[in-house]
DNA sequence: TTAATTCCTATTAATTAAATAGAAATTATT
DNA sequence: AATAATTTCTATTTAATTAATAGGAATTAA
């Protein structure tokens, strides 16, 4: 049970874009060199970031992207569900046909309350959150 | 972010064990098909368990696993650390050097919180637990 | 017109997890 | 002593997923 780098590099971006946008958007490439991380990997986070209305981007020349809103609006939650992408802990949380016995499945139950664990605090972490501890 | 096969079937199996386990040992054979799972895969399962201490075989006929304690006392965090064994969510959570910025990184304290609550979570909950549940 | 950027589509590489294979060792039972 | 049911060991293969890269098209500020 590791979290993707997708997440976790879409995370740090957000975070970086939230931190460093003033009036001018913030390209990839800065954020790249910034953090550490290749600017085409990042297309791909922002192409998805962009398409779950969390960043717009301006084209061209000192273009770049921008939140959509504020910080204290966005949570670890929503970023987790749109990069990691995976859902619940197992398959059968969302869609209990995938197991044969899901029905008297004891463990199935455990999985689930462990995920509403981990989505609950990450609901409860915000941008904003993160730029008030750094 | 998901469990692995190695965790989930695992805790099945044990259960299995637990709940079957009377004067004589349970045979992986028997598990396999009160439980859908390739006898194949539980053995190379319950080599890890049998190592971590958690069963202990019986060679030769009418042979088998039986638990080396009291279901109560096994816990799913105990099952967890043995089976999944990836750790915590992220690598820099046991080791900060992996990152640079490890120091100043406030995305690396909410990892490390998410993976304890899971961690507590998982603790809380014992195969007697399950036992009673099912 | 140029250069800086995002956008699109695709491919490749790397890693990890899942599952299987086969023969050796052990031992209860006959 | 022989047999058959089991675990044990070592290795391999397969499958799945994630991570990362590539190259050119579109856009637009300067
Ligand atoms: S029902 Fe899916 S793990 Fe038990
Ligand atoms: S220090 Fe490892 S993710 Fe930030």
């Amino acid at each position: 049970m590791k979290l993707t780098t997708r997440f976790r590099y879409g995370t740090r971006a957000v975070l970086d874009l939230a931190i460093h946008a003033a009036e001018r958007p913030v390209s990839l490439k800065d954020i790249a060199q910034r953090q550490g991380i290749s600017r085409k990997y990042l297309e791909t986070l922002f192409s998805t970031l962009q398409s779950s209305g969390i960043v717009r981007a301006v084209r061209g020349p000192r273009g770049g992207y921008r939140l959509t809103r504020k910080p204290e609006d966005i949570s670890l939650r929503r970023l987790y569900e749109v990069l990691e992408g995976s859902g619940p802990l197992v398959d059968c949380t969302a869609d209990p046909d995938i197991c044969l016995r899901s029905a008297s499945c004891v463990t199935q139950q455990v999985w689930e309350e462990m995920y509403n664990l981990c989505i609950g605090y990450l609901d409860s972490i915000s941008i904003q959150e993160l730029i008030n501890r750094s």
